[in-house]
DNA sequence: AAAGAACTTAATACCTGGTACTAATAGCAG
DNA sequence: CTGCTATTAGTACCAGGTATTAAGTTCTTT
């Protein structure tokens, strides 16, 4: 045996997890065994054809399509009064922090503010035109974070005064005002 | 003839942009012709086969998996002198931009900007505690975004307050003023 | 070493959703 | 009726499989 079955299903399923559009054929090469080892061990694993995973990855993707405005938010909202307040959860993983130390990224506590911040007005066209944060707490791998926003001033001239305030447990890791421009194309980012 | 030629193939081509997963013989009976004629349409539009489509929704969705992760410096560093100054350039693309406008997204910039401070820091600890930001033009899809940081003052306690301008060619696109902690353990993210 | 089980390979028929090509037919204009 | 376009039909072939049966090949266990 060049490899034992299990190491072998192994390593097929996670090659095959980290690039599903791999066909049987060149997985037989890969893993220096006939195609119908490698049919069985797709049984065996229940792994679909690459048809039908390229598909699944497919119709994921237009899952998240469709749910447009909520797909560009950064982590995961949980509440949503338009124009009103918005509530979103991120949980810390890996590509958010800093490998050294594994404290989150400024940006990455932002970002989540920053598109609840925009998601939460009921128009077209919504930017931030000027935030003004302040991050208040180290937050590490792992932790959870609740971002609430709530609406402080809509203004006449089209813009609205979003206040964000990001909590692990009860504690305020983050805060920033944003103002935030709607409708017309005229402006900022 | 049912409906003329003209008219079929802009309903077709429609119809498999908003469902790229149709079967040609599903075209045939939605549109009562045989399925050499919806082959015939789709060879004259260029649309290719079911299977293609669907492989190409899939690898658009694992390209924005990977650049989701908005690891390690946003942009390209092009220039640093540690504690001084430092610019990095970052080009606009998809998954930067709002699909709807191809506008960027704040905290695209945002994040331009912040890993540029943070980066610029010669210090094993670097955070952001607090940041003024305004957007002062709208980027899209294609434009290169210019960011130069420089150390505005170094202060006793351990913080450092950073500028950083974006630019678009000659225009100021995004302004922040960053202040960075660095060293210790103890304080913000 | 021989038997038996587990694993691997081979061979073949069949499936889907096509491509590529040739040929026949329908419908209408001049 | 001729000619032209549009449509339909039919056939051969392809990729990337499923499903099944059968024939090796190891490995183990007695």
């Amino acid at each position: 045996m060049r490899v034992p079955k299990k190491e072998r299903q192994r390593l097929l399923q996670e090659t095959i997890e980290h690039n599903p559009f791999i066909k049987d054929d060149e997985l037989s090469k890969q893993f220096a065994v006939s195609i119908q080892t490698i049919r069985l061990d797709r049984m065996e694993l229940k792994i679909p054809e690459v048809r039908e995973r390229i598909k699944h990855v497919a119709s994921e993707h237009l899952d998240e399509v469709k749910s447009l405005a909520m797909s560009e938010v950064i982590g995961d909202m949980i509440d949503l009064k338009l124009d009103e307040s918005a509530i979103s959860v991120l949980d810390m993983e890996r590509e958010h922090v800093f490998s050294r130390n594994e404290i989150a990224r400024g940006h990455v506590l932002f970002a989540q503010a920053n598109s609840l911040a925009v998601a939460l007005i009921d128009d077209e066209l919504a930017l931030t035109t000027k935030a003004e944060i302040r991050f208040s707490r180290q937050v590490h791998l792992g932790e959870r974070v609740v971002a609430k926003a709530r609406v402080v001033k809509l203004r006449r001239d089209g813009r609205t005064d979003v206040s964000v305030d990001s909590y692990v447990g009860e504690e305020c890791v983050f805060s920033g005002d944003f103002t935030i421009y709607r409708r017309g194309e005229e402006e900022q980012v």
